[in-house]
DNA sequence: CGGCTCATTGATAACTCTCAACGCAGGTGG
DNA sequence: CCACCTGCGTTGAGAGTTATCAATGAGCCG
């Protein structure tokens, strides 16, 4: 029997796409595989081998310079895809920022199923052009929004990708206060930033009543409204 | 008859996935437009109301803040796909820099021809796939590369982009000398850079003998190894 | 209780932006 | 044919933001 009947992002990932006998048929050639934080699955730079889907966890999508800077590129959530399928080199790498589940397939074998699939391709289409609407988006704050405006805006899209999973109450509602999957040195690689900058950022706004921190990992959003201002 | 009998970038558009009885299907849901430089063919925010080839020219994909920055996300070539099909909103504008040609298509009509030939959304996630990925390269050019990185990055990467249609010598060799479609304001904006601060690099690149400036749209590559050097 | 990692805070420097003036080229009209 | 106007680009001076370097502090685990 399948691991898919149980899998909790069955009708979220693009294999909603999928009927049951082809689910079936799928799920031969895909396996589990837990990663711990600090793991990762995909090196940058290698050929594509394998392509996977997210069922629990956050993970990073990540690429440097030779001489060591790191920008993150993506951030993943449960069912959402992750790699690179048709061909080519993966050109980041993919690291597991909390413990996290996925569900791999060797790239070729994917590649040859979802060609005989097409609406499994038109969910990954779909899922794809989603995905770099949401990377383009990404350009205007790193190319053009400053520091303050950089931090506030990460607090928001966080709030709002973190809640199907952290929160139990209305759905589409942003989480008021979650964990950070995130340390400093990371945020700082998302937003293109230094961690100094980073934290002396997050004392400003916990200083100017915006949010609440309660530990390292925590985030309270006390004045929403007027994190969004600051996020221009 | 079809137009796209005599197509010059039929065998690399997106079109190529077809048969020539559906290229003949595809011709009729589509056509021809001319754009001047400067003119829009999809402003930031609207709804996707269409979609389309480029057949000549150069365009740029831009989106901007409420106070006026902006930033380019993107740029197009002649046989790339422009716009935002399977609903949604457009979340960039697009705008010829070059007088340009374009193949449009009525989105929902394009939707309904693509769901029905799985071979053209095939290529279509072939050429966003790639697209994202240089997507992503690009962020770690805003986020964590200087001035004058970004701009050498923006030469060599240019040199290679315009080959195709500028370079009348062997494919693939990257043109030692091309003409810009941007302005200085434009290069800046695809940066995340001031005017200034590209016209002194620039200035500096030009003053090192990296490049030649016969003109202001004029660009040579006079030490390609060195502009590598420099890009990081 | 050390010893470790990670985060915060401070002082200073570097880079890029901002504001301002000037230069160059192309087009228009006298 | 030259003068002028206009738009774009260059150059300069100074300010501001963020990075860098360095030290301190907080939490965690042996």
């Amino acid at each position: 029997m399948s691991n898919c009947d149980t899998c909790v992002v069955r009708n979220r990932a693009i294999c909603s796409a999928l009927a049951p006998d082809e689910i079936s048929a799928l799920s031969t050639i895909g396996r589990r595989r837990n990663l711990v934080a600090g793991e990762s699955l995909i090196w940058e730079g290698e050929d594509s081998v394998l392509v996977a889907n997210v069922i629990e966890g956050v993970l990073k999508l990540s690429t440097g310079t030779e001489d060591g800077r790191e920008q993150i590129v993506g951030v993943v959530y449960p069912s959402d895809f992750i790699g690179r399928p048709f061909g080519g080199t993966t050109n980041h790498g993919v690291t597991a920022l909390t413990d996290a589940r996925v569900c791999v397939f060797s790239r070729v074998d994917f590649d040859g199923f979802a060609r005989q699939h097409p609406d499994l391709e038109h969910k990954l289409l779909q899922r794809t052009l989603g995905e770099l609407d949401r990377t383009r988006r990404w350009m205007l704050l790193l190319g053009r929004k400053s520091a303050s405006e950089k931090v506030a805006s990460f607090l928001l899209e966080l709030s709002e990708r973190l809640t199907p999973t952290t929160c139990q109450t209305a759905s589409g509602a942003p989480a008021q206060s979650f964990s950070l999957p995130f340390s400093r040195q990371q945020i700082a690689d998302v937003l293109g930033l230094t961690i100094e900058t980073v934290s002396r950022q997050f004392t400003r706004l916990k200083g100017d009543g915006l949010v609440e921190l309660p530990s390292r990992r925590e985030v309270v959003i006390v004045d929403r409204h007027a994190l969004m201002a600051e996020a221009g």
